[in-house]
DNA sequence: ATTATATACGACAATAGTTATCGGATATAA
DNA sequence: TTATATCCGATAACTATTGTCGTATATAAT
């Protein structure tokens, strides 16, 4: 429970990666894969994705790969998580009402409390 | 990602309910299962969980039910959640490390910061 | 004693979400 | 032309969560 998938952690792991070098330098799926020890096809889509989300710039053909695009401070890690995997909270119930509870429910509005200061809590940290 | 499993949800409503009632009133499994919607033979187990971490008090026989028996303000959100689920972290690392990355990992102390912030925060909250 | 109603609990089945693999396409530097 | 890289859809495997079943035990009421 409250765990950050592995999708996100290989996410961070690259983007900690690419930061560490100097901004024009590109990093490519192999080099990453290989040196954290992450499957490379997983670590490729993941990389396609934050390409397509203009966090990080696509550079094809051989000496290829990825550099930073955005400026990583910017971005808050809610913004960061929703954009790697969709919208967040505690529960789902908060942006898609298909529960057996929700009638009756007696837990939804302090439940929604507890996720605003989870949230919150979030967004200060990028 | 980040979601509260059924079983904490059930839980909580759980006890939100016995919470609604006079402390020395019996709520039984049928009746709540009922009242939200919840299946029983899984309330019932969570129910049972709770007994025997003592938050609740079990009445057998006819008539029987749970009612209160620790008293919930004094039970913060992290105390809660590990003697629901068992530990918590936003990681499997800080507790248990068998992880490929783990020896090259350059996320580890991030997000431990992060899991740190998590965790004051549930604190606080009962 | 018997019956009805409740909890107790292990074993197992179904489901859903996550994680990983496969096959083939396109782009480009050398 | 070749080698190396990204791109991307389909699908398989795995894992954790969620739900079911069968049976045992406790106890109040009749």
């Amino acid at each position: 429970m409250l765990k950050l998938t592995r999708k996100v952690e290989y996410a961070l792991i690259a983007l900690r990666h690419m930061q560490d070098k100097a901004p024009e330098l590109v990093s490519s799926t192999k080099e990453i894969a290989t040196q954290y020890n992450i499957p490379m096809e997983i670590l490729a889509k993941t990389l396609q994705h934050l390409a397509k989300e203009n966090i990080i710039e696509p550079i094809n053909g051989p000496h290829g790969g990825y550099r930073l695009k955005a400026q990583l401070d910017n971005i808050n890690l809610v913004e960061f998580f929703e954009r790697v995997e969709g919208p967040l909270g505690l529960s789902d119930c908060f942006y898609d009402s298909n529960c057996l509870q929700i009638d009756y429910c007696n837990i939804r509005t302090p439940i929604q409390r507890i996720n605003a200061n989870m949230i919150n809590m979030f967004r200060g940290m990028t």
